[in-house]
DNA sequence: ATATAAAGTCCCGCATATCGGAACGAGATA
DNA sequence: TATCTCGTTCCGATATGCGGGACTTTATAT
């Protein structure tokens, strides 16, 4: 059981730790490293050069990036979601026919995470794109899976990430999400008022597998001044309803 | 100096040959990786147990595969590329209009990099998805990346890596190469006819910064029966040159 | 139900690869 | 030219990764 302990391969840790630092930095030097993750600089050094090597780097002077090679590692990732294709497709047609930005949303390790997104032409502004991750609680398609999966998932998950406030709407309160999460639960979709970013509403639903494994969903955002009444209401919920139904559909012939 | 041998830190390179077994593999148990990479099963699976630990890798029972993280690296890397956001613009704008497949590409390490592809209603199926790489030579906008770079860059590149036979239509001599590269400089645009995939044709054209740097290229692909006569030899080629002196200008004024 | 096999997991001693301090070199600035 | 900064290389000490083997678990067949 390798349970988040500081076992294992330490010296992997540590490239990551390199690896990580590079992402937050967005770009470091040797000594920036070096500081930043308190170790020696010739051993920031050694790492850097070996990735550098194998060829996960972009060097510019004496700055590194992350380079394109995890994008390879990432992308294989990404369409070996059983459900992508499909939901891309979705994704897509949705957000050209509504001019919103659409996304399709999956857990990864107790959080919310962006697998396919695409904004439409009157799209807000976000940053919500394609491998950045979140916490499952503050949104529509998060709130959608979790209304998806088991009590036992839902509450480990709490357990383990709990219930953060990121905006004044976010829902802190792990009973009052609980009962929220039973209401999606007789919806069939979710809603998303302000919870993740003040001015933006969204809403969600999810792929479900005839098992009652659960894919992932797919959202619909905007602002919260153009995301209201019917529109917001009925007339996405329907439209997100009809794109997810059409997908379980076509998975479970195939 | 960190050139390819077998310096550096050795167990870094350890983990990612288990990283690469994966991908190639499309998941697989420890045994299987202990007897592909000939390491102990103990080795393996401490390794395994680590990058798991960190995140990195998705369990479906016994078999491993790559991990979701790795999108959030690679999202990183791609969302960073100095004009992501305008290339996949035109790319899916040119995916719509045309019907068409459209993708835009990069150079990585002397080969050809998807860094964002989108089909149009009538694309022919491709494996070209993001993150896949291949040889440089064998694309329309592979080539277009060797004209627009210096003689040297070209040079240094197959030395590298070769001109190898993708397809009976390859260039797969060097002359020859050298030659189509020099009437690519002064056409302005490349094509592709049949020369990384049988059936498959392509125009492309790049994306130059004011002082020469090669941001990319952008490519529109398709079926040899539809892609012929002016719609190949001029429509398409026009069509992309607006796209990609758009972007240059809009880069230049920013 | 029991036996057998096959694979995952854990343990531990040994060899060695990693670590970090220090020296060296390169490049910039005053 | 002197000085400072930071990347790079070197090398001895030791922490740590390695792999053989034991143990555990799961699946299959008798």
């Amino acid at each position: 059981m390798a349970n988040t302990n500081g076992g294992g391969v330490q010296t992997t840790r540590k490239t990551f730790a390199i690896v990580h630092a590079l992402k937050e930095l967005d770009g470091a030097r040797i000594d920036e490293l070096s500081e930043h993750l308190d170790m020696a600089s010739s051993t920031v050094h050694r790492h850097v050069a070996t990735l550098d090597d194998l060829g996960y780097l972009d060097r510019e002077g004496d700055v590194y990036h992350l380079g394109l090679r995890f994008l390879t590692l990432g992308g294989h990732a990404q369409t070996r979601q059983p459900v992508f294709d499909l939901a891309k497709e979705k994704v897509d047609q949705i957000a050209r026919e509504t001019d919103e930005r659409s996304q399709f949303i999956v857990e990864d390790g107790g959080r919310r995470m962006y697998v396919y997104t695409e904004a439409g032409t009157n799209a807000v502004k976000t940053d919500a794109t394609i491998g950045k991750r979140g916490p499952i609680h503050s949104s529509a398609a998060g709130k959608a899976i979790l209304a998806a999966s088991s009590d036992e998932f839902v509450a480990d998950v709490l357990d383990r990430h709990g219930v953060s406030q990121v905006t004044p709407h976010t829902i802190d309160d792990r009973e009052t999400l609980l009962a929220e999460i039973e209401e999606i639960r007789e919806r069939g979709y979710a809603f998303n008022e302000q919870e993740s970013t003040l001015g933006l509403r969204a809403v969600a639903s999810t792929i479900t597998g005839v098992n009652g494994e659960v894919y992932g969903a797919i959202s619909i955002a905007g602002p919260a001044h153009r995301f209201k009444g019917e529109l917001f209401r009925s007339e996405y919920p329907d439209l997100l309803l009809a794109a997810t139904n059409e997908i379980e559909l076509k998975l479970e012939y195939s």
